[in-house]
DNA sequence: GATGAATGAGGGTTCATTCAT
DNA sequence: CATGAATGAACCCTCATTCAT
């Protein structure tokens, strides 16, 4: 009575059970890494492994979709240099094991993301040339080579490591700073 | 006796397995992942499973050993920033798959290794304060947190990107810098 | 009201859906052999799954719907020796697995269609017992045998063996010819 | 004590295994077809799943090794014709469902089996052909051909059906005997 | 001490079937 | 009465690891 049984909700746990699975392929990637067992992310969000099929072809797909999210966050809440820099590396240790599945393959959904990765970029130049921050010679593809390599510095640092973390802030923004 | 054959060739054969065991880890990893199959790793080097095992304790243990004579490598021939950058992308690039293997876990010997890359680093660091191509307030610290940038940048990124390697080598000698 | 959409035609539908549902069938077995999914046979017809439920309790049902049009065909087209018997091997090789469906299991409806295919056989033996064509001692049961023998050989032949299908024709006419 | 445990009996297992493999096929194809659970073709074998799939590829290579015995018995058992089509019978019988495996795909071990098949023709149609009981007139093509008409015919017939099998045969001697 | 076959647990994937809409 | 998503059982296959020789 209580529980509604998890026998067959019908189509109605269409959309949910979306959502469920890319929380539990967020928890579980970040908690055990990309090589996760399919099945337990089905096992996790509590649906069906074959549901599972049904709205993710495979792994990479989730990933995508995990990443889709990280991105808009990027796109809504991203403006200054400091500010982008942080949230990339809070999402790269989040999401850890995302970034070895984007740069393998080449995914025309991925490439939208990327897509709209530079755009994210280009918004935080024009922020900061207006304020001085960033030398005028900078390019995206600096930018874009930087969030690479910070990203994939704090993805693969033990949890605890938040010095190493900084330092590489200062690092990327000392390499983009105006030069005399 | 007629024939030298395969068949146990006895303990004279012991540090021969080693090295053909080392190469070929080193090539497999390279080739195919760190998720490549223990049991392919012998057939590889032509040596018996249980070999294997005697040799090396698991995975880990090989990875261990390939990223060792890596590290013997660097010792050998970096000297300046620039050459000392070049090997260690080199070998990112060779050995990709070892580096999320040397970020888990606390096992002591990848605790010594680290160590060595310091001695390194604080080689290169003399060699070039000397020359004043480095700020001298950068720390050996901050050079790690650099390798570890750049160790990964270039690890995950295409084999044929060789521009963007470029890029962040020049990113990293900017953020390494005299000030002005 | 606008759109003529799939969703829900009502019971209009019913008839045309039990056509489309044999042809695909047909189509299917004929393509990938008996095993094809049975979601599949759904999807080709342009139907639900359940509906194909309402029409057909199993793939079994739906097998023999196939042959009984097949045997519709035999009514319709057979009356001397070669002409049965080329039209037996025509089906055979469309709906090659179908046959083995049919013959495992005591289906009261496989029964009938059984019982149909004497009847054929009978109009044919009459008719050719008046051409001397067949020897006169020759019974229903030996020509059914041989159509079991001629059907399932030409069901399993490679696609491209026509002379062994002519070479299996002659034979079965040799053992059925009037004897000195 | 009694049962000396099945924990991994080495090496010396190996042959014992495959036979043992060997057996339990032939027994699960003939109770089951040839759609059995290749697992529990290990099961039956008290053979470990692995140890399946060392021994042979996938079912195809089983199907393989038990028709290889078939003929084997072929080749030491059948001389005239008429014990010739009674073996064929009894092993299509026996093994029914190896038939439909042989006629599909190009392997070309099963083309040796084929082509000893041919031999055993050969043979029999020589012995044959010395008593005068099958036309002169008649090549190794037409009963190769009738081999498999009454093959498939006694293959798939319900197991109790003798009366069948018997106008088989005579429908098959009278297509090759000597014609006035 | 080297060998390589045996083991069985575990993950990926698909399918027949059911059921809310 | 049609729809199509949800379900979980079942199968295939591979792998790390052990052990008789």
């Amino acid at each position: 009575m209580a529980e509604p049984s998890k026998r067959n909700r019908g189509p109605a746990a269409a959309a949910g059970n979306r959502r469920a699975l890319i929380d539990a392929a967020r928890e579980l990637f970040a908690e055990q890494g990309y090589g996760v067992p399919f099945s337990q992310i089905a096992r996790r969000a509590g649906v069906g492994q074959a549901s599972l099929y049904r709205h993710f072809a495979d792994k990479h797909a989730l990933a995508v979709a995990v990443f889709d999210e990280n991105l808009a966050d990027l796109e809504r809440e991203a403006h200054d240099l400091r500010g982008f820099l942080e949230l990339i590396v809070a999402q790269a240790r989040m999401s850890t094991s995302l970034l070895e599945v984007l740069t393998a393959g080449d995914d025309p959904a991925v490439s939208a993301l990327e897509e709209r990765l530079r755009r994210v970029i280009e918004g935080v130049l024009e922020h900061e040339h207006g304020h001085g921050r960033i030398d005028p010679a900078v390019e995206v593809d600096d930018v874009a080579t930087a969030v690479s390599m910070i990203a994939f510095h704090a993805a693969f640092l033990a949890v605890d490591r938040d010095a190493d973390v900084s330092r590489a802030i200062a690092l990327v923004e000392r390499a983009l700073a105006p030069r005399g």
